[in-house]
DNA sequence: CTGCATCCTCTTCGATACTG
DNA sequence: CAGTATCGAAGAGGATGCAG
């Protein structure tokens, strides 16, 4: 009778929280809305969990019917949500939402991460703007270390690949800026345009790719909510 | 640089989760946003919370934007939502609204608890049915220890009172069932002529208080969620 | 390589008791 | 009334190992 994890109420608000509001699980949920569904592909999206973790929690979101496992072909698993974890969409959508509002930009900033932003960056590239045939773009953050410094993003028929390392193609364009200004591109909190001006971002290769990058370069989900609580340094504020 | 608690993601999923999803903040926040302002009464809607943690968590949100605290008059605290946090509601209530739909009601039914239910209920007791005058109902739950059985709701001047002792006034009506049995009535599972049908619930009174039950017994604001999943004992199973 | 299980350390939580 | 203090128990993180 004595719950551990529990909170022993019968509000149905307190039987969601059960099960969503455990350390990692919001993030695990939205990696899967995201379509991820492979273990390690998972990883990705939530690099400082252990596997160990991220395994039990997998179990626990089966259990409470979230998601499913799904032996494929090749006995690899997949987890994919099922129509009740698909309806927690709105749920972590609105806490996104809420997020961007009032969560002050600069705490956001403070947690940068490269292969976090390309993964993202990745998923939501929009090929639409770019020319016809292959096109491969360079993002170079030089204040990283060298290992992480460096990131490619190749683009062929509609389909975006991420690269740690240089697949070789012949370059059309580098990006060169600082890891926090592109993270606040893809925020939403700057725009390509004002960063260039500001000689905080640097293009170099086809013009036409350049000048398109605020087109092709997806944002966010979240860019387009506008921002309720000041930036104390002035640099994203109020941008449309 | 290293952050102990936080996910080390800008993303403002992981933003909001940050502040969300520890233990106990959610049902605190529903607490705030049904109108409670003082300590311990937030300690009556989480009783199983240790009231340091409940501090602790305070002070948290606190930091975090999501409240407020306003010394009143006397040196007495009161905890309210700021903008930021009124603006969690949708969030909670989507968060209520997915666990009346898709929780299993038989898991929801294991955390029984009269103080809690009687506190719900005098919150949104609706008193227009009700004669004018005083009006005093007791609820009995033949099956707890003397102590948790007897509760009296005291309804004067639209205003309802819970008492957990016989206040002494003349008694309009007597209801006696099961804590499970009101439980699931307050949840919408089930109706109040179901259950007197089913011999499972006792009216005795006034009956005119009696035939208008179900509509002076306010309803979980969850109550109209229509379930998705089964009850496998069949009881509380698909009903308007 | 994928998908964990184990072991160990450190942090957090819960129950109870106790103050201004 | 509104919290703090304390201490054992549970949970989380990191490293490593291992089977398919």
């Amino acid at each position: 009778m004595e719950e551990r994890g529990g909170y022993g109420q019968f509000c149905p608000v307190a039987m969601a929280a059960e099960i969503l509001c455990t350390r990692w699980t919001t993030l695990i949920v939205r990696e899967l809305l995201c379509g991820t569904t492979r273990f390690n592909d998972l990883r990705r999206g939530v690099p400082r969990m252990s596997p160990s973790l991220l395994s039990k929690r997998l179990k626990e979101l089966e259990k409470a019917g979230v998601i499913a496992t799904v032996r494929s072909a090749g006995g690899s698993v997949e987890y994919r949500l099922t129509p009740a974890g698909e309806e927690l969409g709105p749920i972590v959508m609105a806490m996104g939402f809420w997020g961007q509002r009032w969560v002050e930009s600069t705490l956001s900033l403070k947690n940068l991460d490269p292969s976090l932003l390309m993964w993202d960056m990745r998923r939501k590239l929009n090929p639409e703007p770019l020319p016809p045939g292959r096109c491969t773009i360079q993002f170079q953050y030089p204040e990283l270390p060298p290992a992480r410094q460096n990131w490619w993003l190749v683009i062929e028929d509609g389909n975006v690949d991420l690269c740690g390392f240089d697949p070789g193609y012949e370059l059309n364009l580098l990006v060169r800026c600082s890891l926090k200004t592109m993270t606040a591109i893809w925020m939403g909190l700057t725009v390509v345009r004002t960063e260039i001006e500001a000689g905080r971002l640097e293009l170099d290769g086809d013009p036409s790719i350049a000048n398109s990058m605020q087109r092709w370069l997806g944002l966010s989900p979240f860019a387009a909510e506008s921002r309720r609580v000041p930036d104390p340094t002035g640099r994203f504020s109020e941008l449309a």
